[in-house]
DNA sequence: CGCCAGGGCCATA
DNA sequence: TATGGCCATGGC
């Protein structure tokens, strides 16, 4: 996995800083990262907007669950999504709906206690901790795999084998792990929807020179 | 019209 | 550990 700060380099040089996640509070970016699982984000955003100012764990907590499968109906996979809701929620108010008291707590430990949360996997988990509790942790979803793929990296079969190789090969800072997957995702919308490769894509040397070995 | 998006759960072998 | 079926809307 050589090479990965430099392919980072180059795609902030491209892009820019992406200043992620696109969310108003650190619980949104929670209930959206449930609610953009295998989704638009041109959906996702239905959906946060049709809880209006009530996107806040007060109310997840109490609205009734069939109501909440309303709203957020224009995510997809709602009835399942409200269930991921409430169990996020109820995971929140073991420290009282208080980030602080959240960010005290490990990144180990939190990541085993979002995994226990029914509807949180591995990618979630980890844009949760990377995103909204200041753990880094490497994000690895399909846009990762597909471009790291198509530069010519051997990926490992299972989630954890990917990241923790990817995670061994960059800096552990929580700044880069936060561009560094929004520029993955950028690149990808860009670049690497169907098109394999190609001239215009800031990678296209990085791709070429790694086709050629 | 068919495909698929910033996944995850569950049953099965 | 690793597939396969299922969940579901909306843009293209």
């Amino acid at each position: 996995m050589e090479g990965l700060m430099g392919i980072y380099n180059l795609l902030l040089t491209a892009y820019g800083p992406r200043k992620w996640w696109p969310a108003q509070t650190a619980f949104e970016m929670m209930g959206g990262a449930i609610l953009t699982q295998n989704t638009t984000w041109n959906n996702v955003n239905k959906a946060i907007a049709n809880f209006e100012d009530k996107l806040v764990p007060e109310f997840i907590e109490t609205v009734p669950l069939e109501e909440l499968a309303e709203i957020i109906r224009p995510s997809g996979f709602y009835n399942q999504k409200a269930n991921s809701l409430k169990a996020l929620t109820e995971w929140f108010k073991k420290y009282a709906y208080d980030l602080q008291k959240v960010k005290k707590v490990d990144g180990e430990i939190l990541r085993e206690e979002l995994l226990a949360v029914k509807g949180i996997g591995r990618e979630t988990a980890d844009s949760i901790l990377t995103y909204a509790l200041d753990k880094p942790f490497f994000i690895i979803d399909t846009y990762t795999r597909r471009i790291l793929s198509r530069l010519g990296y051997e990926l490992p079969k299972t989630y954890d084998q990917v990241r923790l190789k990817i995670e061994a090969n960059i800096p552990k800072d929580l700044y880069i792990y936060n561009e560094f997957h929004a520029l993955l995702v950028e690149h990808a919308k860009r670049y690497c929807k169907k098109k394999p490769l190609c001239a215009e894509c800031p990678l296209y040397f990085t791709c070429e020179a790694r086709r050629q070995e």
